[in-house]
This record gives C-alpha cells, sequence and structure tokens, in this order.
DNA sequence: TTTCTCTAGTCCTCTATAGGACTAAAGGAG
DNA sequence: CTCCTTTAGTCCTATAGAGGACTAGAGAAA
C-alpha cells in the first residue's frame, strides 16, 4: 500500500513526479541559475541529470511553459521567458485610427518620495519608506491620451533616480530590465471609472469633471514580488475592452 | 493489431497525427453523435478504433479539452462539456455587500421583432427577419443594478416566444438549453462607456445623463454560430474589472 | 563576396506497455 | 436498514526507444 520506494532522489511527496520535477526547475529558475533569456540544458540532459524519462520532463517542460514561465522553440531550445516587453496599456482604449501605433511618453516629473500608505502595502514597502513617483504623459501624435502616475520600490530602482530620462524610451518596462535589472514578468489590471480632476484634465486637454477610465496595474516579477504600481487615466469614451469567456 | 479502415490511417496530411484526431473528433461532437453532458467512448476504445496509441489519443484529448469542448474527471469518464451555466455579469460590477449573490431578474418586455441591421449581421440573420427582443432588469434585493437588451434568432428560439416567462428562473442560459435546446459554449464581452438616456435612466433609478458602464455581448453555441447578442449597461460608478496579462 | 549545401543539435511526434489512482455501484456483514 | 468491503471501469502517470522536423551555423562552391 505504500508507495515504491523510487531509486532516485527526491520523493512525489504526495504529488506527482512531473509536478514535483515542474515545482524543482521553478525553483533553479527564481534562483537565477538560468537568468532570463538564457537557454535551459537539452531535454535529455535534464531528464537523465534528473533520473527520469524524457516524457516525464516533457510533461514537466509543458507546466511551465503554461505558467509563463519558459519558451520553447522547436529546433532551438527552451528559454527562460525574459518578462514582458511592452505594457499593452492603450489595449484599453480606441483613440482614432492609430491603432497600433506605440504613442511616445513625456516624463512630467520623478521625485523621490515616502509612499502613501496604500502604496507601500501594495510594494511590500514599510511605513514612509521612501520610493521613486513618476508623473508621465502619453501622446499619440501631439494628442495626450494617457495620464499615469506610476511608484517604484526604490531600493532596487536606484538606477533610475540620476540617470537621463530622455534616453528611456517610450516603453518602461525594457527601461526597467536594461538599467534596473529588473524583468516584469507578470501584471495585473484592475479597470474602474472615474472623473478628472482639475490638474490632470489640463493635462490630458479636457474639462475638468470628465469621466475617465482608470486602470490601476501592479505588475511582478518572476519570484512574485511587486514591482512597479500604476494608475492610468484616459477618456472614457475612448475606452474600449474585449473579453472572452470559456 | 490490423490499421482500422477509419478515416485518418493513412494521411497525418501536414498536420500532426494528434492534431488530425482532434479535429476529427471535433467534427464528431459538433455533428451530435455524442450529445453534450455525455460520456465519450473509454480512451483506450478510441485509440483501438482510430488505429492510434494511447498517448496519441490522450495528447488528442488534450486538445480539446484546452478549447473547451470536453471535461474529463478521473477515474469516471470524458465528457461533452455542457455550456456555460450562468452568465457571471456581475463580475464586472460591484454594488455593496451582496458580493457573489445572484440577482433576480423582471423581464420587463417580450416582442418578436425585425432585428436591425447590425443585430442582423451578428447574429448571421437576413435583411428583417424577425428575432425574439428581451428587455430584462436585474435586481439585488429592492435595489435595480442592471438593464438588459436582448436579441434571440428566431427559429431557434421558437419555444421560448409564447412560454410562461416567469418559470425562466434568475438565470437565462440554463433556460436557453432547457427549453430551447441551446447549450451557449462561449461568449465575447465587449466593454464601453456611455451615458444613460432617459428611460434607461428611469428603469435604474438614476438620472438621466448619468455615465454607465455597456457591456455588449455575443454568445455563441459548440458549433460556433451565434445564439445571443446582448447589450448590458450599469452604473459606471459601480463597474470593476480585473485583468491578468501574462 | 555571395550563395548553397550539409550537419550537429535541439525539440516534437508516436509507439507499446505497465501499473497506480480515482469513482461509482454492487454485494455482504452487522 | 446502515455501514463497510470489494470490484469493475475509467482516467492518470511513467518508462524506453525510434524516428521526424526544425534551426542555426559551418563549410564548400560559384
Amino acid at each position: 500500500m505504500s508507495p515504491p520506494a523510487l531509486s532516485l532522489a527526491a520523493t512525489p511527496a504526495g504529488q506527482s513526479r512531473y509536478g514535483a520535477l515542474a515545482a524543482a526547475l521553478r525553483e533553479h529558475i527564481l534562483a537565477g541559475d538560468w537568468p532570463p533569456g538564457s537557454a535551459l540544458p537539452a531535454e535529455t540532459t535534464l531528464a537523465s541529470r534528473h533520473g527520469v524519462a524524457l516524457g516525464t520532463l516533457r510533461r514537466a517542460l509543458d507546466v511551465l511553459a503554461e505558467q509563463g514561465l519558459i519558451e520553447r522553440r522547436h529546433g532551438h531550445g527552451t528559454f527562460v521567458r525574459t518578462g514582458l516587453t511592452g505594457a499593452p496599456m492603450l489595449r484599453f482604449f480606441r483613440f482614432g485610427e492609430r491603432a497600433g501605433e506605440v504613442p511616445h511618453s513625456r516624463i512630467l516629473a520623478r521625485q523621490v518620495l515616502p509612499a502613501t500608505a496604500e502604496v507601500a502595502r501594495q510594494l511590500e514597502l514599510g511605513r514612509g519608506e521612501p520610493a521613486l513617483r513618476l508623473r508621465r504623459l502619453r501622446l499619440l501624435g501631439e494628442l495626450p491620451c494617457l495620464l499615469e502616475e506610476i511608484w517604484l520600490p526604490l531600493p532596487r530602482f536606484l538606477a533610475m533616480v540620476d540617470d537621463d530620462v530622455a534616453a528611456w524610451g517610450p516603453l518602461l518596462y525594457p527601461a526597467f530590465a536594461l538599467r534596473a535589472g529588473v524583468h516584469v514578468a507578470r501584471a495585473v489590471d484592475n479597470i474602474g471609472f472615474g472623473v478628472l480632476a482639475l490638474a490632470q484634465a489640463r493635462q490630458l486637454q479636457l474639462p475638468a469633471g470628465h469621466p475617465c477610465a482608470l486602470v490601476h496595474r501592479q505588475a511582478f516579477d518572476l519570484s512574485g514580488r511587486c514591482v512597479e504600481v500604476r494608475t492610468t487615466r484616459g477618456d472614457a469614451h475612448a475606452f474600449h475592452y474585449s473579453v472572452t469567456i470559456t
């Protein structure tokens, strides 16, 4: 009745063997043994190294692939995912015919401030600890379309406190990876509606009190730590989003 | 083991074998050979019947399961999915503490009308063909929260033109299945923003011109035919939705 | 230089088999 | 009747091996 003692190292411990193997490989990745973008050892190598059949190893990789941790390229290799490249914020909005175009961005302000209670909670910082706050305006051509307030935890983003903002480019996440070594792997967006305060409305060239869509985002790295808190505002009438239910 | 005379013994035809097998099984399901809710033959049976190894057949079933067409129950069997049970429309809104509660519904109107051009296009009906239009109010307790306009294609929903509305219950999709034999398998929601017209505002006990969230839904059956077009309106300030990006 | 072919390395498909895990229902003991 | 054990049927896990498909780069030919 007792589970058969396997000749090789780790016990499945109530789990399937491929499940345990997937967890083990996941730990390796999070520990940085195979950094983002690099290739894992070949399947046959990994299989023999862990003392399992090829099929079992592939099943474990299936799990990691479904979790979005790795990416497989037929005939080439298995790679640790490097993180989200673009923050597809514009998929929530429709501004004229400029669909698919990447807006350019203008950093309005960059300050080191004590995090508000709510931001500190989400970034897992202590009370009053300093954080980096950005205000950013995104424009399509000359048309301002999105206004963003972004909070970044400070020990990690020190490199972005003093460097040249103009060199960051239109997308933030590649800049995070390049300058602070932070790879965004997952993000959760919470969508709601509100109205624009006067200062916000002015930036977006809309009347004060105009209805706006609010997208509140938390972004996480591979290990699951929150690395960004962002609030985006845009004209509610341009808001549009599609969901498929199955 | 003699190669069976059945369909795909010969050629994977540019496709993988499990891919072709998945397609073949899909056709069987859509043709109604195994009606929704019923069990498929056992895996070993299906495998030998189609002349493939068990692993290959299971791979094909994996595809169908991922498409949401079938459902597997360990130790019990493989079943054709019976469709969405509830239309989780309320997940877009937060009304007070009544989270998770199923609102009851009040049918305000039921009419047979020629479909508008836009509705006819989405339902794949000809110009001016009749359809069934419902107006429905959904309430939490005594509080009206959602107002819906629903269009159903008429040859298929004839059974719901004259029967007793009061007997439908609070959820429509089970009623569709029970009374018209229509199983909703998939739905696409498009979310936007608008303001309430006078008549709509009155039903929701809000002032005219009040901002509202608009959810436009198309629902499809297993074979991919559109079986419902619905527009739902609710107070924009109660709107709330969460998306995870990976 | 440019283009082509070849080749080593990788992931992918498929086979055949063995046993474990889970579920539901039948049958017997109290 | 109630409770427990057994049993048949099902899906799930794992193994070992053979060959195919795809990619990128090395080397040869023009």
